[in-house]
DNA sequence: GGGTCTATTTATAAATG
DNA sequence: TCATTTATAAATAGACC
């Protein structure tokens, strides 16, 4: 979507790069809490950015560890 | 998008619920695939489904892992 | 339960403040 | 950096199989 077709892999400028993982970073972050909301689910995200910086979902830390706590705790085979 | 503009809360009825879930989990998959692949990062997403069960991105269980591990072990103060 | 179609909504690439 | 604009690509709601 945009002005130009993207095609996927790794974009080469730094800066391009930067630029691409913050919109796109936003654009998750909202499609999850949307999904979270309509399907009423625990969904849980972790993202680090170019320069090592890291975001999460959901932001608050209780929920969010809760979220990754209730998978490490779930026998294997449930598991996908 | 789609045929109807959408609100977004909470889809009471069970199978609609379902259905939204997974085809809105593929495409978040998808781009978080697209993020990972385009600025060269860690992802990691974990989401229960309305019926309990989990989906996971990455699907290898060790990349999995040790990017919430990366998280786990980053200073408070570096996350978000 | 997953796959296809398609009208429509939504996300976003590039350009610009 | 961070926000806004806008043309265009992409996601998806509902219907169907």
């Amino acid at each position: 979507m945009g002005r130009h077709k993207v095609t996927i892999k790794k974009i080469e400028d730094a800066t391009r790069s930067q630029i691409t993982f913050s919109k796109r970073r936003n654009g998750l972050i909202k499609k999850i809490h949307e999904l979270s909301t309509l399907s009423d689910v625990d969904v849980a995200l972790v993202a680090f950015s170019p320069s090592g910086r890291v975001s999460q979902y959901p932001s608050d830390n209780k929920k969010f560890m809760k979220t990754l706590n209730r998978y490490v705790n779930l026998p294997i085979l449930d598991r996908d």
